[in-house]
RNA sequence: GCUACAACA
């Protein structure tokens, strides 16, 4: 990140701006801690208004923000908003999603509600990303009944469905231990234009082995393998963690 | 085209 940051600096006294967009966009996308991200802020920050002019436009912003979140940093995704708008950069859609995916992973909807109006105001239309989080952010708070609202009005919305909708809501039910409703949304969503993932299992198997249903969660397993969907490091510990807490050795082989 | 989801610890 800091090399970015001088390679940067010089490409910018070279006026070599395109070669300094590209740069920018590595650094800023290649933070992998919570010190790059403060660090690359400053860095941006104090290019966008010195002498050596080098401004913020909306997709560095949204980048800026997303690197942001990456790390919870929600106060500073506030005022870099805040600059934004301050700057004459009119926010977009991708702008508002992460805002709101944001706060949803907090489970603070009510914030998330105020860029949705926000998103309205300016005459954007929410999309499946934006009802989405919204279907997290419910979850998150354990209000499953508000996560399957959102989930129903999203065709009503004009708004496919997509795989991530559905994971968020399995996922929810499944927590609140409603896991035959999780089980009969991974069917349903065959005939919404929607395949379930490994994560779909995922949740799914998880569920079950902590309920004790192992069997059941064996079956899925080797449903998704007939499916054609490769299971992963995850969908092998929840397995591994689930059939071995009882004894079953040899089934978690 | 720059955005979202799962396990254990």
């Amino acid at each position: 990140v800091q090399t970015y940051a001088s390679l940067l600096r010089v490409l910018i006294r070279n006026k070599s701006f395109a070669e300094a967009v590209k740069i920018r966009t590595l650094m800023v996308k290649s933070c992998q801690i919570e010190e790059d991200a403060r660090f690359v802020l400053i860095v941006l920050r104090e290019m966008n208004c010195g002498d050596i002019r080098f401004s913020i436009d909306l997709r560095c912003y949204n980048m800026l923000l997303m690197s942001l979140a990456r790390f919870m940093m929600i106060d500073d995704m506030k005022s870099v908003y805040r600059e934004m708008l301050k700057d004459n950069v009119s926010p977009n859609i991708y702008t508002f999603n992460t805002m709101i995916n944001a706060f949803c992973k907090l489970g603070n909807v009510r914030e998330a509600e105020v860029y949705l109006s926000m998103i309205l105001q300016a005459g954007l239309k929410p999309d499946e990303h934006t009802f989405t989080s919204f279907i997290l952010g419910h979850c998150r708070r354990k209000d499953v009944d508000s996560a399957t609202k959102v989930f129903i009005t999203m065709p009503q919305r004009g708004c496919q469905r997509n795989v991530v909708s559905y994971n968020n809501l399995m996922h929810g039910l499944c927590e609140a231990g409603r896991v035959d409703e999780a089980e009969r949304l991974i069917l349903q969503m065959k005939d919404d234009n929607c395949s379930p993932n490994v994560r779909s299992y995922t949740i799914l198997i998880d569920a079950l082995c902590g309920l004790g249903r192992r069997l059941e969660a064996l079956s899925l397993f080797k449903e998704m393998k007939k499916e054609g969907c490769e299971p992963n490091v995850h969908t092998y510990t929840v397995l591994i963690d689930g059939t071995c807490k009882d004894g079953m050795l040899d089934e978690a082989k």
